[in-house]
RNA sequence: GCAGAGGUAGCGAAGUGGUCCAACGCGUAAGGCUUAGGACCUUAUGGCUUAGCGCCCUCGUGGGUUCAAAUCCCACCCUCUGCACCA
């Protein structure tokens, strides 16, 4: 008895193949050549099972093409560039426990977690080569010659720069102002995962209408600048401290103390201020700029001193917070009445159905269910002079435009929801001066980006929308920050371009990452990337020999062919990638194809790098390489999907199966029968479906025939009495082919126990179809066999008896020849009275007759289907414990395709 | 709000005009194996009915096209994901 252990295989077979250097990559003109990548990981932990499916996925695909003839390069190397590995580097040295524990616990020794507190790039240097020894130990077949570090190598670094002049050259590169979430204590952006609360909050843009008032102004913020119409008073709140300052402009603004400490983020200089004694304003009277009454100043509690100036319009009609705290002071001011301005079709109260629906105790829904409503569906009333009639969305802007041309209106940004930054204090919105903008939303180069990703070839392609979606939504994007790993802007060393950005175009890096090494660093420049990239002139000053190389690689190797990634990166990654390609490469350098896919959770459980938890290292103590791999079979493409563990059970079983007939092979000597032709026939479909489906990243399909559908019927073919040593044999080697890609290192070792001498990616070995060994007629009689022994089944369970004997009758000749000709009327026509006008009157056939679904479509064989009866007998016998007739009948149940039984 | 994807048996998931009551897997139940458990094997898993036939109900809801629909068309309901300076 042989059985399966992995481990000792996976060893062997590692082994062999790092000697062999079959994954080095190496120009050959005579091969098609293939180049397939997948994003880099940004080494601040182990990675999880989770990124094991991404690059299993891809190196299926590396070994599928590499067994059909392509030569193939699969490279792989680490991003550095960022600000995430700092922060972690961080909360080590502030010794946060439950962080240490969590590498402890993954393995880490304590020491060395100790050094990722001392500098950030310990951290990311050990997980690279962490990362490095996972991808070996679980087979990657990738060419590690080319590896390098994005953007902690220097010639990339160059690279880079290069890359950002092209882009500037061709005007893709503007300079503007721009609002991003800031941490005021350690004066950096505060990006999602940077922050303790607030993750997807973003900068929102108020309005601040000023009321002119005895020489100052009374800043109102809102965000509905069309509701002063509807405006009844001014809301301060009497329990916050408000300042009087002077901007640069000479205006008076009264304000919250904490709007003063936020308008230096926004590029607003205040020259003077001094605490304003706001009870002096209460009940003070000021005139709306736009319809000219007089409103009083009233106090209110809610007011919030953390947003924006702390001075708010009261619009009771259209705002619930207004109105309720208006209802609750009423008797005091009955003089003040809510006013309606904005009508919504199909409703008579708006704020009252608010109201009832959220209550007073969640004001803020109803104030988000009100602005919906009114935003999308509003229009002004007669209540608004000129405005009357416009819809909110128009009104909204006209009044913008209105303000601004009166001089009354300002602007000021705030978080969408409140930030609290990891280090403690809270999130404000700074405006970026001077930033560095990569301009996607150019209109000439958009359109060309999208015509090539019209053209690609994407797996699924029920992606494309997305990323078609993506392209076209893509506006200005932020190309350089302050602060953490990266490369210098070159025109302007302030900034570092930052990670999503310095990773569009080094797929094209790998081709010479190897070569560039052999040159002096301040050799490399411009030109030289020109020359190999770009078909400038050579520089000067470089050994010609490396030079030439290196531009023969490129040439050779560009574009990338398939580039493999999760569906998360479509709406930045993956569309940046293309962009660039298009801006700097000539198009036939463009990106080939994509594949993509979706999350994995393993057996139902989520996946998260920051969780710790299901490292590809803690799994592979428990499972061999190959059995982690099955986790490709999880999903077809995009999708979602749970990885069941439990499959392994059945993966263990199936190889044991395949060891077990290997090892008795030579003992099997028989004869071939009709099911040899069978299972040749249906492995032959196997073939070409597998093939199709590997071609298009369908993996869950693929495994599924390649191996547990193949395994299947082999085990069909030796219980129902095939035992062709031939056939066999023949099976069991393309088996192994189909999946190896997927199970690398146990199909090596079943080759070689099959007689294999070469490895199977070091020759043309993917199995190719034989159209000749197609048999639809064995086929179809095969499954009339599989539903007579359902049928038989049937009626023993029915009669509960045993039988003694089971006869089996099969239709004669002249009914096959009846039953063939009505399938070749059922081909021309399907109209139920005519075929029943002509072979009504044969009995045997009515059951085909009475409804449409049930019509006939296979021709059937006579002698075939008596033969399969007559060659299964022993098998029959085995399976029923009866003695079993097969005979040729006229009873009239015996029905082409359905024999008659009769228990005996 | 804007955009994208999707609703199939207890669950996961195939199937895109005809052997579809719907592959495959999990779960559940019964039996076998075992000292026992696990693993493994067999069988069952909408209803009625019958010597294997057949009939009815089912693929988010409602309607339509067709000899024939989970599959095509229309309307509606519901769910999930992304929205940027962050890898």
């Amino acid at each position: 008895m042989v059985i399966y252990e992995p481990k000792k295989i996976e060893e062997k077979w590692g082994k062999e193949y790092q000697e062999s250097g079959i994954f080095t990559a190496k120009i050959n003109k005579d091969k098609k050549k293939f180049f397939l990548t997948v994003p880099v990981p940004y080494p601040d932990g182990y990675l999880h099972l989770g990124q094991l499916y991404t690059w299993t996925r891809a190196d299926i695909y590396a070994r599928f093409m590499r067994m059909r003839g392509y030569n193939v390069l699969f490279p792989q190397s680490f991003h550095f560039t960022g600000g995430p590995v700092a922060t972690i580097s961080l909360r080590i040295r502030n010794g946060e426990k439950a962080l240490i524990d969590r590498f402890v616990n993954q393995g880490v020794p304590p020491e060395q977690v100790k050094k990722f507190g001392e500098n950030p790039l310990n951290l990311t240097l050990y997980f690279t080569d962490a990362i490095k020894r996972d991808f070996i130990d679980t087979g990657m077949s990738i060419d590690w010659s080319r590896s390098f570090m994005l953007s902690y190598t220097k010639s990339y670094s160059k690279f880079v720069q290069w890359q950002f002049r092209k882009l500037r050259e061709k005007g893709l590169i503007t300079q503007g102002t721009h609002p991003v979430i800031w941490c005021p204590n350690e004066n950096t952006p505060l990006g999602d995962h940077d922050r303790l609360v607030g993750e997807g909050e973003y900068p929102i843009q108020f309005d601040i209408i000023k009321f002119p008032l005895d020489g100052y102004f009374l800043p109102a913020a809102t965000l509905r600048p069309e509701t002063i119409f509807g405006v009844t008073n001014i809301w301060l709140n009497p329990n916050i401290e408000y300042r009087e300052i002077i901007l640069d402009s000479g205006e008076r603004w009264i304000v919250s103390a904490e709007f003063e400490s936020k308008l230096k983020f926004q590029l607003k200089n205040v020259k003077s201020s001094k605490t304003f004694d706001t009870n002096s304003l209460l009940h003070k009277k000021v005139r709306n700029p736009i319809t000219g009454e007089e409103i009083p100043i009233l106090a209110a509690d809610f007011v919030d001193k953390n947003i924006a100036t702390g001075v708010v319009m009261s619009v009771p009609m259209h705002a619930p917070f207004d109105f309720v705290y208006l209802k609750r002071i009423e008797k005091e001011y009955p003089n003040i009445k809510p006013k309606k301005i904005i009508d919504v079709q199909g409703t008579e109260d708006l704020m009252k159905e608010a109201l009832d629906k959220f209550g007073e105790k969640d004001l803020d829904s109803a104030t988000r269910f009100v602005y919906n409503k009114e935003l999308n569906f509003g229009v002004m009333n007669q209540n608004c002079a000129d405005f009357s009639g416009m819809s909110v969305k128009d009104a909204r802007k006209k009044m913008e435009e209105k303000l601004e041309s009166m001089g009354l209106l300002d602007r000021f940004y705030e978080p969408s929801g409140e930030v609290i930054c990891r280090c403690g204090a809270r999130g404000v919105v700074k405006v970026l001066e001077n930033q560095w903008f990569i301009d996607y939303s150019n209109k000439e180069w958009k359109d060309r980006t999208l015509n090539h990703v019209m053209s690609m070839k994407i797996y699924p392609e029920e992606a494309k929308p997305q990323l078609v979606d993506a392209i076209v939504n893509m506006e200005e994007k932020a190309a350089v920050r302050k602060g953490g790993l990266g490369t210098p802007l070159p025109w302007d060393q302030d900034w570092l371009i930052e990670p999503l950005s310095d990773s569009t175009i080094y797929m094209s890096f790998y081709t010479i990452a190897h070569l560039i090494q052999k040159i002096d660093e301040e050799k490399i420049n411009d030109e030289l990337f020109d020359y190999v990239f770009l078909d400038g002139p050579a520089p000067s000053g470089i050994d010609e020999s490396i030079l030439k190389e290196m531009k023969q690689e490129f040439d050779y190797w560009y574009p990338v062919d398939l580039r493999i990634t999760g569906r998360e990166l479509i709406p930045n990654h993956v569309a940046f990638y293309i962009f660039t390609h298009v801006a700097i490469f000539p198009q036939n350098k463009w990106p080939r194809s994509l594949g993509i896919n979706g999350w994995i959770t393993v057996n139902k459980q989520k996946l998260s790098k920051s969780k710790g938890g299901l490292t590809i290292r803690s799994e592979l103590e428990k499972y061999g390489a190959d059995e982690l791999r099955l986790v490709a079979y999880s999903a077809n493409g995009i999708d979602d999907a749970d990885w069941d563990t439990s499959n392994i059970n059945s993966f263990d079983e199936r190889i044991n199966f395949l060891m077990s007939v290997i090892e008795l092979l030579n003992g099997i000597k028989g004869e071939r029968k009709v099911f040899d032709e069978y299972l040749l026939s249906k492995i032959n479909s196997i073939v070409d479906e597998v093939t199709e489906n590997f071609e298009n990243m369908r993996y869950r399909s693929a495994i599924f025939g390649a191996f547990f559908e193949s395994t299947d019927l082999l085990k069909f073919y030796l219980e129902i009495g095939g035992n062709s040593n031939e056939t066999i044999k023949r099976t069991i080697e393309t088996i192994i082919r189909l999946v190896h890609p997927v199970f690398p290192f146990i199909t090596e070792e079943l080759d070689k126990r099959l007689g294999g001498k070469q490895l199977l990616e070091e020759y043309e070995s993917w199995p190719v179809s034989d159209p000749s060994l197609k048999n639809e007629a064995i086929e179809n009689e095969m499954d009339v066999l599989k539903n007579t022994i359902e049928d038989i089944k049937n009626l023993l369970n029915l009669l509960k008896v045993k039988p003694n004997q089971i006869i089996i009758r099969i239709a004669d000749k002249g009914r096959f020849e009846a039953y063939n000709s009505l399938v070749s009327e059922v081909e021309k026509s399907r109209d139920l009275s005519e075929l029943q006008k002509k072979f009504g009157r044969y009995d045997f056939l009515l059951g085909f007759l009475k409804n449409p679904k049930r019509l006939p479509d296979r021709r059937l064989d006579h002698d075939l289907e008596h033969r399969v009866f007559s060659e299964s007998r022993d098998y029959l016998m085995r399976l029923f414990n009866s003695d079993i007739k097969v005979e040729i009948s006229d009873d009239k149940k015996a029905i082409p395709g359905k024999p008659g039984i009769k228990i005996a």
